[in-house]
DNA sequence: GCTTTAATGCAACTTAGTTGCAAGAGTTAT
DNA sequence: ATAACTCTTGCAACTAAGTTGCATTAAAGC
């Protein structure tokens, strides 16, 4: 709860009931979580969970993108680090191996590397 | 056309009009095209679309990501290059960097950047 | 207290992409 | 050629993630 507060700190955002479940279900994860992954362990409304997820990324404390299954998958900023998307079975790893691409006069926010995962590439030369 | 004939060498994909049409639209461009971006320019139906452009993933001569105006984009694959995706305009740009990424036990099929442009970035700093 | 502003729940909506089905086109066998 | 088979297409109905309008509630300011 702590944490918490420390991710709005210098924000404009409120620590509503609903906002704080959302973050700390976040804070607790390895890895991004879409809305589906969450639900059942949400009381509000899937209206309020994206108007306030909407709200973390205009302040900037919530990151998102989109996988190859339709959905969109959140996860708080902290270190910056690169994703791994499986075109085959879909799951999300985060890679702490840092990229060291840099592009002069771009923002670079994420990095995520599709393609076929370890255990993917298994089955397949099976 | 003759190309075209090229890109389905050694698949299963026999070229009816409506695939021929596809491919030679993909084949002109220069960067990742939506079902939007094109949908005046085809004659068929969306079905069709998305039922060829299916086919032409798993058969390996196409490619396709999500950009975060929840579209997907899809283009010809040929020389390995990755996408820079802006977050603030939606762009996409093919980057020729040739990323040095490499994961050990993993194929990696697409590189996508997700940040903010040269362009997004000038406008920023006014 | 009272007023104003922001947050929530609910239901209806939007829209990219999918699916079922019947009709069309091409292919092979008889 | 034509019958039998397979694959492709168009159409319409559907799916589901995410959004929006609106009335209600909660919170902050005075």
């Amino acid at each position: 709860m702590k944490n918490i507060e420390a991710l709005v700190l210098n924000t404009n955002i409120k620590l509503t009931s609903a906002r704080v479940a959302i973050l700390e279900i976040f804070a607790k994860s390895t890895k991004p979580l879409s809305y589906e992954d969450i639900k059942e362990n949400l009381l509000m409304d899937k209206a309020t969970f994206y108007r306030n997820i909407s709200k973390f990324e205009e302040e900037n404390i919530v990151n998102s993108f989109e996988s190859n299954d339709k959905k969109r998958y959140f996860e708080i900023k902290k270190n910056a680090h690169s994703h791994f998307v499986c075109s085959t079975c879909s799951k999300i790893e985060c890679l702490s191996e840092k990229s060291n691409i840099s592009l002069p006069g771009y923002k670079i926010e994420n990095v995520i590397i599709k393609g076929i995962c370890q255990s993917c590439m298994k089955e397949i030369n099976d």
